[in-house]
DNA sequence: CGGCCCGTTTCCATTCAATGGTAGGGCGGC
DNA sequence: GCCGCCCTACCATTGAATGGAAACGGGCCG
């Protein structure tokens, strides 16, 4: 009954409450930001209000909680997906215009797919790939592009911690699918991610033939003309990693 | 020489060292950190390594210091940058395809514009606008669509305290480009950002008739058609403003 | 090869900021 | 009008945050 009963630091607090706010939602009473982080009301309650007083955080007007622009730009401007994304987007817009369809960017955090960016015209099909949303690796073509040419001690690490929460997949499938995806150079997902669509990615790689993002499109199942779309993302993926690996460029993830 | 001696909080440490990011650094050293956010050596270790160690920063080979994925996934995900982007992409693509030339998404952050989207293409005229990047209100014309629609009380605040640091521009001028933008309904500046270029933007009103966000192109000097230029702008304005207004839309900053 | 310099990392006694239970206030619903 | 819910404010307690100092490491120069 002191500082921190449940021992943990003042940052680790803030984070909490931070990773607290739930995917899409825009704004959160106090009480349930409180409840969600598992923190004591008082505690979020200030830790809310020193935020807000840093512009991170923003309160609406019945204690309700949003994150703040503030925040959205300290966090971006310095960001690797950031400069990820820059590097990407004109040729993203490219295959965009040719295609008509989604074209998406993902990295690869965690063992799930991230997406830092995705280009939708309206009339395209579905696509439940979501900016800063996630996506597990073997149910998304980036996922799989992405996994496939990764360093084999990484691939194998993945493999013996696959679970698959519905037990539908074994992580045996998965193998198979990342040896085709491998050897095809790309990956392709028929009718998983939604019935009526047709997922298609190919990897970024860099100097060591490592992936550091997957370039991705969805496109209806009916109008899928492989010999044509395959070479026009390997191009644009070809061209993203020369962007990259330019001064300044996107490195990977080079943790300690 | 204890908790603080600076008298600031954990929180409004952890805040300092995540603004010492610069515009435009994607990594920097341990003591350089420290040095810019003003904290002993010490506590600003102490700080990264917990910050890292929930993924937020991430620590390169040499004590170097960078932002992580995952921060920049917090925070995207429910940010209203990327409500409002959201909403505004598919407009801003249209325009883009129309023009072949830049165009830009800002909002008023501050007595500055901060722009949360931009799509270039390559070959289209330089763009100072940057993602994630601020500009002053009265020097480019997503500002100056900006600030004059606003409600008269923030304008008269936004004049008052007016300052060019180059001393070049009074209040008084300020002013007479405001009114003029709202008389005509769109901000145009010609040759300020650049000399060659034309920058011209519209409010995205919302229903009260404030401006919640400016979307803006920069053309070339020469080829500047107005007559075709500005309706389209404000067409896609009126697109993004209905988007907006749908349940979950983008709504401004409503502070306490 | 040895010494030096510079930056990262670890250690630890001091002390005040963080803590959170409790109480007050305001709004809406029954 | 009464009750319940939620935000806000208060305040004694105490252990987490602090930062100077020293150890560590590695690269450079003499």
């Amino acid at each position: 009954m002191a500082n921190s009963a449940s021992g943990d630091s003042v940052v680790d607090r803030v984070v909490r409450v931070i990773e607290a706010f739930p995917e899409g939602a825009d704004a959160l009473q106090l009480s349930e930001l409180a409840e969600r982080s598992g923190l004591p009301l008082s505690t979020t309650h200030r830790l809310v209000r020193q935020l807000a007083g840093h512009g991170l955080l923003e309160l609406g007007v019945g204690g309700n909680v949003r994150l703040g622009l503030r925040f959205w730009e300290l966090v971006s401007r310095n960001s690797p997906a950031l400069a990820l994304r820059q590097a990407a987007m004109p040729f993203m817009e490219d295959i965009q215009q040719v295609l008509k369809q989604n074209v998406n960017l993902g990295v690869l955090e965690g063992w799930e797919v991230l997406f830092v960016e995705r280009l939708s015209r309206r009339g395209s099909v579905a696509n439940r790939a979501r900016v800063a949303g996630r996506m597990p690796v073997h149910i998304s073509s980036a996922g799989l592009a992405l996994m496939a040419h990764q360093p084999q001690t990484v691939q194998a690490e993945y493999l013996t911690q696959f679970h698959d929460p519905a037990g539908k997949v074994t992580a045996g499938v998965v193998r198979q699918m990342l040896a085709e995806t491998r050897r095809q150079g790309f990956a392709e997902l028929a009718g998983v991610v939604d019935p009526d669509t047709w997922g298609i990615a190919v990897p970024v790689l860099d100097g060591g033939k490592r992936a550091v993002a997957a370039l991705g499109v969805v496109v209806p199942l009916a109008e899928v003309r492989l010999q044509a779309l395959v070479p026009a993302l390997q191009t644009a993926a070809r061209g993203i990693a020369r962007q990259l690996a330019e001064p300044g460029g996107f490195r990977s993830t080079e943790s300690v």
